[in-house]
This record gives C-alpha cells, structure tokens and sequence, in this order.
DNA sequence: TAGATACGTTGAACGAT
DNA sequence: TCGTTCAACGTAT
C-alpha cells in the first residue's frame, strides 16, 4: 500500500465486547462495511469510575491512576476520576475499596462508543490484518458519521429438527444477502436422494459429520444475523450440548469464536455471540409490540404472510411424524426444515423488524443485542451530556422503593349504553408534560435556579435541563419521518421517546428519584381532571376518560367530525392559556380528535359496583360512515377466554347494538354448545408465567393442566393449553374430550350475557330454561 | 442482558360455621 | 357449605 492517506471505510456496528488480556483491558468492536466484516481493537482505553475527591481508597495493591477533574455528584461534592488497567481490578476496588464509587457499572464498551457520539454508524482508518475472514484494525482513527454504509446486512435463518430425545436429525439453513439466496439441509443418515430444485440436500454419516457442515456454511457465508425461532432457547443450547458431549465449542462467531449460552433472571437463555448478532422471530416481535393468538412459527406465519404448514400435527403427532420422515422419507424432513427456515427469514421482511432494530441502533447508540434494555438507552443519551456540563452520575443501586408513585387517572365510566361518543386524547402526553414542565434528573438538581412548579409542588429548573430539548428534537424527526414515509424510523422515536417515563421511574435506572415520575403522572393527572372540568362547565357530558382520554358524548349526530376538532383544539388552546396562567410555562400539550362511537357500551362492575373502568364494547364510525365492531379490556381480547366465549360476545353485541333482540343469539350457542357443534372452541389458554415447582400458594387450572401435560412426558411450554372436562382441566395434548358444557355455559357464556342482560332487565336463565320448557 | 401504574376477574385457599 | 381473602393473569394506557 502506498504510504499516503489511508482509506476511510464506513461501516455499522454489530457487537461490542470487553477483554482482559495480557493486563490491560481491550475493546473489541466488530461490524458490517461493504468489504466485509471488521473488527475495531482499542487497546488504550483503561476502564474509569469517579470517587469523591476527599475519598480515601484502602490500598489493595492494584495500580490505577486517580485525577481530578472538573466534576462533581449530584449531591455537589467534587469528584476523581480513577483509571484502570483492567476490568477486573475496577471491580476489585469497587467492591472492596470501602469508598462509594460513580459510574463504576458503565459498560467500558458503551462509554467508549457513547462519549464520541457514535450511533451505530463509524467512520474509520487505520492498518489492518486479515484473520479469518475478518479485517482486524488496531487503535484505529475512529469517528460517528452519518454516512452510512451500503452495505446491508446478511442473515442466515436456521432450524434444527431432533428427535423426542437427545438425537440430531438435521439442520436447515436459509442464507440471504444482497446477490445470494442459498436453501441447504444437513441431513443425518443413509443417503434417501435429493430434495427438489427448492433447496440442496446433503447427507453425513453421524451428527457430529452433519454438525460441523453446518459450522463450515456458518464460516464460510459469514452470516451478520442468525435468525430463528426459539432459537437460542433451543437450537443453540441442543447444539451447544453436543458439543460438549464431543468436547468441541458451539464456535459459530467471527474469526471462529464460540458462542455463550447464559440464563436470564426469568429462565429465558441469552447468546453471546462475537460479529454476529441472534435474533429470535418471536423476542422480536414482541419488543415491537406484535400480538398474536399463539407464538407458534406456523400461526405468525399464517397471520403474517398467510400461507399454510406442512406438517398439520402439533405436538405429540407432530413429533411422530418427524421421526417417521427421519426414518422413511429424509427428502420429506428436509423440506419441513427448510420450510421453517424460509419462514423465519419472509416473517423478518414482512415485518421489516431487522430494518427497525437497525433504525434503533442508529436513534440510541445501543447495539442491536441491547435494545430494548431502556434504562441503558437512557444513559446513552444522558450520561455524556451530563459530563459536559460537569456532572457524574451514580451507580445503579438495589434500592425497593417504599412508596409507588401514582399513575394515571382513571374516571368511573356512566355505565349503560350512549349515543354519539367522541374520544379524545392527548399527544404522546408524558414526553409533553416532560417537555412543558421541563422534568429530567439533571433539571431536579438545579430547581433552585428559576424554578418551575408542578401541580404536585415538585421543582424544576427553567433553564437547565436536557431531556425537554432531546424530546423536542425527537418530536421534529418523527415528524420529518412521517412526511418522508419512513415508518421504522418514526417507531423507533415512538419507543424511545415513551421510555423515558418508564426510565426515571424504575430502580433500575440510575436516575431514579421518586420525584420524576410523581411530577410527570401527578401533572397529567392535573391535566386530565382540567380538561374534564373545562368540559363540564362548558355544558358538556364527558362519559369516561383513562389517563390521556377523555370520551365526550354529543348531543346530536350532526357534523361529528367538525364538531369533534374543535373541541380537541379549544382544550388545547384552553391548556395554553390555563398552564402559562398558573404554572407561567408554556404549554406543549396537545388534544387530538381519535375516534368516533356510533354508539358505546361501558359495563358494570361484576365484582363491586358502579362502572368498570378500562373495559367498553362500542361501534366505531368512520368519516366515510363505515361501522366497525371494538372492543377494550373486554373477554372478546382477552387471550385466556375461549373462541366460544369471543365469538359468542362479538355476536351478542352486533345484535345488542342493531337493537335486535338478543335471545335467539343466546339460546342458539347454548343448544350448539350441547350438542358438541362447539367442540373445537373450547380451549383456554393461558401462561405459566414462573416454573412449575414455584406454584405452591395455589394450583390454578392452567398450573394442573401443565402438570398432568409433564407427567405423561410432554415437553412443557410457557403456554398452557387445556380444556375443561367433567375431570377437571386436562391438557390438549392428552386430546381429551369429555368437555364439561354445563361449566362453559355458566363460566363462558352467562357471565358475557348477563352483562347486557342486566341492563335489558332479562334473565339469563328465564332464556335458556324457557326454550328447554317448549320441548316438553 | 431491570421502563411505569391502574384495573377486573377467576378460582384456590382459608376460616368460620 | 358459605363468605372472604388472595394469587395469578391479562389488559389499558
């Protein structure tokens, strides 16, 4: 290479990991650019925490360099940062220095990336050596950019089929990147021929031949993404244990790294992998707030891109049909793991998750392997902007909050049945009142200067604060994001911008102060208890309201829409004028007309009295005058209700609503019932949402369900599918089906009918008895 | 590999009869 | 057997 300038590269972060070696500390950063994978080595970075100046360390014989700064804690006193050759001796001195530390739990990693403002995407340059694949640059130039690279980022989605016990059958792969779109199975055993065109079959004579294929594919079309289903769960941690078995590593990252399998708090498995990073189909989904019936693959797929299953069986059937392929018909398992492979990757696009997390990473500088951790999103943000205007912050702390600050408002619905309801509601209100009131940690520590009071009496500074700007900066994007029609972006500002509150009100944020989250609820509490008042003396009948809501009921059903608009923008100009007056801030708040109800229906209590709150059935009017069934906190969304009972409330009320009579609805599901026509929507659902043994307070039905699903040697899910039957709760999987009507007529359907009948002075059982009568 | 609180309902467990 | 309490779950926002 000539020794003139060298080349600038740009490329996107995957992994970051932190290493002792040789006494000092290393970071290791690997990434996706257009030439390929890179790793970015820094070897001069010394992991730091800061001390009070007047600290006295106890000298455990570690070396570290102590120097003032310009800084001080929140509670004033100045600090010292103190540097480290390792990680290791940073914990040691933590944890047995006999000082209180600052900052000490800041990933080294994170700080290193965060204090240069880099998001994701770096600009870099340096020499470099190629080591398996990867290019390998030491201590080089490092920058944020916002050039991004054009490289996008391969996925490699993959399955492995087992047997009931401890045998590997084979393992599918699905390997896309910009030019290819490679379909491979593994296969263990005899050779049985080949697949069709759709996907190459190969065979090997033992599982360990089969595994090391795989390896070799992993190496060889160096994925950036492992996709999957359950994947880390279970086929990471199936394979890691035959590694183990054959005294091998499950070594699947870059430059042939091993793979880390860890157990989370709540028994989920996490992987840590070097280059490249896992993202399981359903962990995904839910962090993006999907919602489905089941977490199955076959269903989301179904959902999402409907198309059907190869394999009809579930459970025990299913698993006998895959060990008969295995033995008789290996091109037929082939093509059922290939299948799943396939799937994984088309559910990935269609929902363009990879593309969000991405977006994500470039929002909040957290790695894709650590979003949705919102406390250290929070950092990312917070703690370099701290440090520029002279603060540190302090560890996170185990400390059980006493008190739970108040949440939001909830009004007592009018119970019964209304005409012309509009439901309107404030503009991502939290952020709002964070920014009109200007809430943040930093704003709490300077109140004294210019201070701006909370309906709740707690202080914040006028002029010093950070989060409010960063909120208004973010406001702007998201708007600049609608207007480009650029969806994963104004999601990922969504969820970010919505954690904030949820951030400085947990313990695990080292921001926490129990006067954060009190301002930001106790003024929205203000805000909506305003809002109705305003209404009220206006003449206005306000129905029900929830936290950021208010439904409003029209007296006529004339110009709705109109009329609905300019409600919403004189409660917001009402706002303007009411919060600069009492509070001299100005007002960011904003009302918006959300929907329209034809007609709504709030229940009343069944357990207490009066309305119920969170809970309404109502049709939906749009613009267009279509009307649309709804329902919120009700059995027809409840996922541990069964399909009769959804199915038979969605009937119910399209009648109650027509103002038809609803008898006929009713004595029609209850003879149905009877006579077995319902059989196959009889099933609950519901989650353990602990292991089996730690249910010992109670045995609720789903907890003796899964039991008896365990004992007959089933494998036990997280959820529980059962029926109820003349025995008691039995699990699906024992395929049972003396089904106990009498207990679903008075658990699934009476309760759902007695909500309207109620109010129609009917009676559920002068009903059904009364068609039984006019049989005899 | 730690965002929050408010709320309704069910069925088991428990204690008194 | 009956009434009350409480664990557990899922939902709204």
């Amino acid at each position: 290479m000539e020794q003139n300038e060298a080349p600038i590269f740009h490329g996107f972060l995957l992994t970051a990991h932190g290493e002792d070696q040789g006494g000092r500390h290393h970071l290791r950063y690997f990434g996706r650019a257009s030439f390929g994978a890179f790793e970015l080595v820094f070897t001069q970075e010394r992991p730091l925490f800061f001390v009070e100046s007047q600290a006295q360390i106890k000298p455990l014989g570690i070396n570290f360099e102590r120097r003032g700064l310009n800084l001080k804690n929140f509670t004033g006193s100045q600090v010292d940062a103190c540097y480290f050759n390792t990680q290791s001796d940073l914990y040691k001195v933590k944890d047995d220095g006999g000082v209180r530390t600052f900052e000490a739990d800041v990933r080294t990693t994170e700080r290193f990336l965060m204090e240069r403002f880099i998001k994701g995407h770096v600009e870099f340059s340096g020499e470099f050596n190629e080591e398996n694949g990867v290019r390998v640059f030491k201590n080089p130039q490092i920058r944020p950019t916002t050039k991004k690279t054009t490289a996008s980022l391969s996925m490699m989605s993959f399955d492995i089929e087992t047997s009931r016990g401890n045998d590997l059958f084979s393992i599918g792969i699905h390997y896309c990147d910009q030019h290819r779109d490679i379909r491979r199975v593994h296969m263990v055993g005899a050779d049985q021929g080949a697949m069709d065109e759709s996907g190459e079959l190969f065979y090997y004579p033992d599982e360990r031949a089969c595994y090391e294929a795989f390896e070799r594919d992993v190496h060889d079309l160096d994925p950036d993404l492992f996709l999957g289903w359950h994947v880390v769960g279970f086929d990471m941690a199936f394979l890691e244990r035959k590694c183990q078995q054959w005294g091998t590593g499950l070594n699947l990252g870059r430059k042939k790294s091993k793979v880390f399998i860890s157990e989370r708090l709540g028994g989920s498995q996490f992987a840590r992998i070097k280059g490249r990073v896992v993202i399981d189909g359903p962990n995904a989904l839910r962090a993006a707030f999907y919602q489905f019936e089941s977490w199955k693959l076959d269903f989301v797929a179904h959902e999402l891109l409907g198309v059907g299953k190869d394999i009809e069986e579930t459970g025990l059937a299913k698993v006998a049909e895959i060990e008969r392929r295995f033995k008789e018909d290996k091109p037929g398992l082939a093509k059922y793991n290939l299948l799943d492979c396939i799937l994984v990757t088309d559910v990935m696009r269609k929902t363009g998750l990879v593309e969000l997390m991405q977006t994500r990473v470039e929002l909040s500088g957290l790695l894709m392997d650590r979003q949705g951790v919102s406390t250290a999103a929070f950092d990312f943000f917070m703690l370099p902007k701290l440090h520029r205007i002279g603060f540190v912050a302090p560890n996170v702390i185990d400390i059980t909050r006493d008190v739970h600050a108040a949440g939001g408002y909830v009004l007592e619905p009018t119970s019964g049945l209304h005409q012309h309801v509009i439901v309107l509601d404030f503009k991502s209100l939290y952020p709002s009142i964070i920014k009109t009131f200007k809430i943040d940690p930093y704003s709490r520590l300077m109140a004294e200067s210019d201070p701006i009071q909370t309906p709740a009496g707690i202080k914040f500074s006028r002029e010093h604060h950070l989060l409010p700007d960063f909120i208004s900066e973010l406001l702007e994007k998201r708007q600049l994001a609608k207007e480009n029609r650029d969806p994963y972006l104004s999601q990922a500002i969504k969820i970010l911008m919505n954690s904030f509150y949820g951030v400085m009100g947990s313990a695990g944020s080292r921001f926490y102060h129990a006067d954060l989250p009190t301002a930001i609820t106790g003024t929205g509490q203000w805000i909506l208890r305003e809002t109705i008042e305003y209404l009220q003396n206006d003449g206005v009948e306000v129905v029900y309201g929830d936290t950021d809501s208010v439904f409003v009921k029209l007296s006529a059903g004339d110009r709705v829409f109109d009329k609905a608009e300019t409600m919403a923008n004189r409660i917001t100009e009402h706002l303007k004028k009411t919060l600069r007056k009492h509070f001299k801030v100005e007002s960011f708040l904003e009302v918006e007309f959300e929907k329209y109800y034809r007609q709504i229906f709030f229940p009343i209590l069944r357990t207490g009295e009066g309305g119920a709150k969170k809970k309404y059935a109502g049709l939906l009017c749009n613009r267009k005058g279509e009307q649309k069934l709804n329902f919120s906190g009700m059995e027809f969304v409840r996922s541990d209700w069964t399909k009769l009972a959804k199915n038979f409330q969605f009937n119910l009320y399209e009648k109650f609503f027509k103002g038809e009579e609803v008898e006929g609805v009713i004595r029609e599901v209850v003879e149905g019932l009877k006579k077995g026509f319902n059989d196959k929507e009889l099933i609950y659902k519901k989650r353990l949402s602990k292991s089996l043994e730690e249910y010992t307070k109670s045995l609720p039905p789903h907890v003796r369900a899964a039991q008896m699903a365990k004992e007959a040697g089933f494998q036990i899910d997280r959820d529980v599918f059962y029926v109820m039957t003349r025995r008691g709760p039995i699990p699906i999987e024992l395929s049972p089906d003396d089904y106990d009507y009498q207990h679903y007529i008075d658990k699934q359907i009476r309760p759902i009918a007695e909500v309207i009948l109620g109010p129609l002075g009917l009676s559920f059982d002068n009903i059904i008895t009364g068609d039984q009568l006019t049989l005899f």
